[in-house]
DNA sequence: CCTCCGAAGCAAATATTTGTGCTTACGATG
DNA sequence: CATCGTAAGCACAAATATTTGCTTCGGAGG
């Protein structure tokens, strides 16, 4: 004994070893302490070796980029509550959730260190993130499907994920109550949106 | 000779060195290239010494905390326009041509990344963005001073502040023409400001 | 049950980044 | 004009990150 301990050497089959430095990752971006992220501490907190991560994603980037696509897509049930308003409060009461979380917050910032600085990537990533918001997208195409007139993408943009996503990346904490209230209510009150009833759709 | 050509060593003052490293980060940050940003490339391309930005600095993120700061101090001119909408609209203005720049998106990139992931230091930053906001409370101020009434400072983050934030990040370029006054006329038009006319405060 | 392929693990080499001791130039001060 | 402190530059050392060659496990297909 006390020579090799082979039977030590637990192999991990390839979804688990992705599952763990996933998760890894997102532990080590919300982690308090707040070292810095590198492929080596990666590895060691999903107790992966660190050439599998390198042979598997290759650089950080990379890998922060599937952990969040993997991440986002897996948190992202779209219920269809029937109205525009509705869909979207429901979007905006769960990214409010979601940003009160310290893995919430991690995962946006993500987003954001994810992105490299070339100008080619950087429209890449502009594309990127508009497919990103499809689920925006398909509340928008139902409104339109039940008749009512949603505002243009770029107006939610500013004015229901920008707030989101500018207070995960400072972590500047949304107001107690009322916020996703607040923000639906001033993206649909204010503009090209016949607010207050859903009925006077344009035939 | 050809033994030291202690002559080529020249040597350049810290008010030098400081600038040029800055304009190296701005540089390489804003590089189409986009190679990642670290320590030794900065100092290469400034033409300085590494030591010398180890010395200084310490490490990345505390050049890049300096640099941002150094030059959106620099960059912030007050106009005083008279009215709440004017001093509103000239900052909108001047942060919107400021991110149709690469460089100008730069600086707003090397303000995320320069925010350390630890809880401690999450809220510091939280602190110090509330500082560099700074031009927006005068903006305020000098509105109460007036008679008028400004809208808190949260919906100004999210209404102004954050949709400029958000597309320098993800280099979402801004609507052609109208976008500040866009932006400005929903910030007053909609919320807690009588925007019409600007007489009618409380008294 | 045997063989083969893909991927994980290990170890060691290589590259890169970070830190240190010392020297030297520049400017301030007397 | 001499001297003294600060900070830049250089060379080298240490630490850390990245890459590579090889071995070994586990599962798929015969």
């Amino acid at each position: 004994m006390t020579q090799k301990q082979a039977s030590a050497r637990v192999r991990r089959s390839p979804e688990e070893v992705r599952a763990a430095v996933h998760q890894a990752v997102v532990d080590l971006l919300s982690d308090p302490a707040g070292e810095d992220l590198n492929i080596p501490a990666i590895a060691q907190r999903a107790g992966v070796n660190h050439t599998s991560v390198y042979r598997r994603w290759g650089n950080l980037d990379a890998l922060l980029a599937d952990t969040v696509t993997t991440r986002l897509e897996r948190d992202s049930p779209l219920n269809d509550t029937g109205t525009l308003r509705g869909d979207l409060l429901a979007w905006a009461e769960a990214s409010v959730a979601s940003i009160r979380t310290s893995e919430g917050r991690a995962l946006v910032r993500a987003v954001v260190l994810s992105m490299p600085n070339s100008a080619q990537a950087q429209a890449e990533r502009a594309q990127q993130f508009q497919r990103r918001m499809h689920s925006i997208e398909q509340i928008r195409r139902r409104a339109t499907a039940r008749g009512e007139n949603p505002p243009p993408l770029e107006q939610i943009l500013d004015q229901l994920i920008a707030p989101f996503y500018i207070r995960a990346i400072f972590g500047i904490d949304p107001p107690d109550s009322g916020y996703p209230e607040l923000l639906v209510d001033r993206l649909l009150g204010d503009g090209s949106a016949p607010g207050a009833s859903s009925a006077s759709a344009a035939d």
